[in-house]
DNA sequence: TTGTAGGCGTTATCAA
DNA sequence: TTGATAACGCCTACAA
């Protein structure tokens, strides 16, 4: 292994010139920094990552604890997940993965030790157990959702709410009035996951305020379930032309349904998904949809906790930021106008 | 930050019996250790990862190195990542997510600091960069996948062979004589991506052996890419009874556009597909199935790390393991005998 | 069975 | 602008 006082000896230099060079904290002569650089390079030579966290009391580790559970529509976690690890390096940030099962004390293990400089918490639920542990450690954090008490973290989100007024402002611009919002299984409402919540409020109060009148139902993501949902819509409402579905699992199933049972999509109705634009684009009729930009998402979480880090390790007290990205609506073949009344 | 230190004064004993406790290295008397274990539950004491890391020369760390690419099906890369995750923990090791596009300079770095005692590579290319650069630093590490020059690593994966062989074997039990199999993006073949080239070997091998006529179209997984493949499988063989996919985005639209055309799955053909159970069992009909365990992977990953790692510190030359998991064929609804000539 | 002490590689303070 | 040097917290060989 290759160390400091190597690379000192090499360029002719203290070993605390060397990490002044390294680290920009002190001013070196022009001539000086080049020979240590050149020393560094050509002796190949990376700071032990260990000495350095214990010297530094900063191990420039950022831990993404990231859910078990696979109802949340993996791709998306896993596209948060590798933006959150590009945007860390860009900051000189490794990324430490920590699974949710490990709870409050995984947190407590993570802080305790040193391992992780600060958090990033997925999957957080509106009244989450870990946040009393972070602010009584005193562990800077940011969370990836909205929970009831964030004082002490950071959070960001899609604005779940504006997704689900777009969806309505949408369908109501094309003279949809009776629509179906096809959701997650009822598990997912029955935890509050924020985001279900969320949007389908969104949705709620802008169709409220266009005039439309809608229902809201569960669907489990598989065709049988699928198939069931959409038996009870027509059944309920046969006038029914707009479906907006926030369930990856259901589009594909919708779809087949809609044309075995006779209806042309955007002809007779329309169908408007919330999800990303790539699966969007693999239906037939490609589909529009809201969106919200994963890689954002993990980009601004990590920026607010290395701000976070930046001004505790100042000594300041950090805000306690609240980001809400902004969906956008994309028009695909999938929506068009509602049909005249027979 | 409570140290070492401060659980040796609370025990009333010196800090390296608190070492020896936490480490189980040397006979301790049953008082003595109860007192120690005790006072570090009370002062909540977690060893500080830097300090342990410096002094005992090991990080406790595995670096998993993730592809950025989304054409591999992302879940099943995060189902990887979370296996390899808990697994991990139950050796107590944490894993450092790193991207692909790092490359081998990544791997250095990694290696070099002392960041991770080893790692484990997903996506790895037949002819992969990173491998002599692990060699050339004497870094222990596992591939999930297989390449062409593996010493000095050991190596898990699926047993594509076999998969691609029983997908055969049971079309032909059923009396299927003409198949088709639809598969991935051109790409991805020239790639030289070994679960697609080895699949489709196993596929063709045993074919072969069982005296079925059979074609291979590429597809790259949209609708309208399906589409174009089944038209021109379909005009080139229209006898063609059996269906194997591998591709995950191909199936919904081909099962879609069979139903259009006027067959029924699966008594007019029959449809095998290699891709995850929990998929397979969204579909109507729910497919037939060749699945390997992604759990198991990362799971099998972890143990040959873990055990390098081991027998490296007791100064031996470990054991380059090759590991390949035997797939499951799982009969569902949508396979059944060949349709009788007409 | 337990304690003492040196060293792991960096950072950062204090001098020069 | 640069150099010594004392921490940082833990592990482990050596002593007792």
């Amino acid at each position: 292994m290759v160390t400091i006082a190597d690379v000192a000896r090499h360029a002719g230099v203290s070993s605390s010139t060397v990490s002044y060079v390294l680290s920009g904290k002190r001013a070196i002569s022009e001539e000086t920094r080049r020979r240590v650089r050149s020393s560094v390079q050509v002796l190949g030579y990376h700071p032990n990552a260990g000495a350095r966290a214990l010297a530094a009391r900063r191990s420039h580790i950022i831990a993404l604890m990231v859910p078990l559970r696979t109802d949340v529509y993996v791709p998306v976690m896993m596209e948060i997940a590798i933006a959150v690890t590009t945007a860390a390096r860009q900051h000189g940030y490794d990324v430490l993965l920590i699974t949710n099962d490990e709870g409050p004390d995984g947190v407590r293990r993570i802080a305790a030790s040193g391992l992780a400089d600060g958090l990033i918490l997925m999957d957080v639920e509106l009244d989450d157990e870990r946040i009393p542990v972070l602010r009584a450690q005193g562990t800077q954090a940011t969370l990836i959702g909205l929970a009831d008490d964030a004082r002490g973290v950071s959070c960001v989100d899609h604005d779940f709410v504006a997704a689900g007024a777009l969806c309505a402002d949408h369908l109501a611009d094309l003279g949809h009035r009776e629509i179906a919002f096809i959701g997650y299984g009822s598990g997912v409402y029955h935890r509050h996951a924020g985001y279900a919540e969320r949007t389908l409020a969104g949705f709620r109060d802008r169709a409220g305020q266009r005039g439309l009148r809608f229902l809201h139902r569960t669907c489990e993501g598989t065709y049988e379930s699928t198939a069931g949902t959409l038996a009870r819509v027509l059944a309920d409402r046969p006038g029914t032309t707009g479906f907006v579905v926030q369930n990856e699992g259901a589009i594909g199933p919708l779809l087949t349904l809609l044309r075995t049972s006779g209806r042309t999509v955007p002809e007779d109705v329309s169908v408007i998904a919330l999800c990303q634009d790539q699966l969007a684009e693999q239906f037939a009729p490609r589909l529009t949809a809201v969106t919200g930009s994963a890689q954002e998402l993990g980009r601004v979480a990590v920026e607010q906790i290395v701000g976070r880090l930046a001004t505790s390790s100042d000594g300041g007290r950090p805000d306690d930021d609240r980001a809400l990205l902004t969906p956008a609506l994309t028009v695909r073949e999938s929506t068009g106008p509602a049909p005249l009344l027979p």
